[in-house]
DNA sequence: CCCAATCGGTACCGGAGCGGTCCTGATTGG
DNA sequence: CCAATCAGGACCGCTCCGGTACCGATTGGG
């Protein structure tokens, strides 16, 4: 159905946390556990993230890991090419463009390109600092100390 | 990569060939042949596209399908909704919205909500009649002569 | 009345890819 | 020198998708 991946997701949400103190290296540990997922897991996602530019690493024992840009310079898009490689609807509308065997003369390329145009666009344009925050504001009926305290719902 | 299922894709492809001759009724052998599809994939394929509305279906020795409605009345969003159900970037932006433990207080399901619903937009906006017909004019290239013969380029 | 062509449904299977875990090494601060 | 942390890779089980086959139901023609 069209579904992100789960990486991706939880990507998304790491991300998310981190957002929500830029200047603080936070370690592996304490991302799994305030966010509710396995440890190996977040490492491995940690790792890509870095590895894509997203996020810098501290090794050694007072290591971890920042964002790399502000949270507002970060898109959810950045987050999903990062883990799955870019954003491809169908083989068709690939960056590298395979042919279909048709190719040139398929008129649903185009279809699917303006598809994918809109895809991109509409995951590019939410922040980090979009997803962090803005509940309350956006929903326009939980009080802010109630976003504040969505926070520490879990962990620490 | 947020891909589509190929069945979702298939299916497409089938429902802008039905939209090039709206009135016939044309037979799952006749379609596969057209679009280099193996049959029995092609078969499910317009069952589940009959079964949601989409085609008409017509049983007998004269039989065949037929599309429901005008090819401008049916988007690809209608399309993939009924291959593969609604569309859902993540558990979060369900339409059920099934809850992941933190749900209301969860900032990031208000951006996945956006996203999600940019998505549908964009799928919406995009109808058959538009998949079928106009890579000449969009592509601004190819004569429209050249965009009429595509349509015989493998099939009958 | 019988037969052929077509749709309709179900059940089944193989394989790819994803999610998840573990182990071992490199780096850094105490 | 030791402990904590990141880094990289290998591995594995499982789900789910794509694909196939089979049989029944319906319809039109000879």
């Amino acid at each position: 159905m069209i579904k992100l991946s789960r990486m991706a997701d939880y990507g998304v949400v790491l991300m998310s946390q981190l957002a929500r103190a830029p200047g603080r290296v936070q370690t592996a540990p304490q991302l799994a556990r305030s966010c509710g997922l396995p440890l190996p897991t977040v490492s491995k996602l940690l790792k890509l993230l870095a590895q894509g530019g997203l996020l810098t690493s501290q090794r050694g024992t007072k290591g971890g890991y920042r964002l790399a840009r502000g949270a507002s310079a970060i898109t959810v898009g950045d987050v999903i090419g990062a883990l799955d490689g870019p954003i491809a609807l169908t083989d068709c509308a690939a960056p590298d463009g395979l042919e279909c065997g048709i190719e040139a003369l398929c008129p649903t390329r185009t279809g699917w390109l303006r598809i994918n145009d809109a895809m991109v666009d509409a995951l590019n344009g939410v922040t980090l600092a979009d997803m962090a925050v803005p509940a309350a504001s956006a929903l326009g009926a939980a009080p802010p100390a109630a976003a504040a305290d969505a926070l520490s719902h879990q962990g620490a």
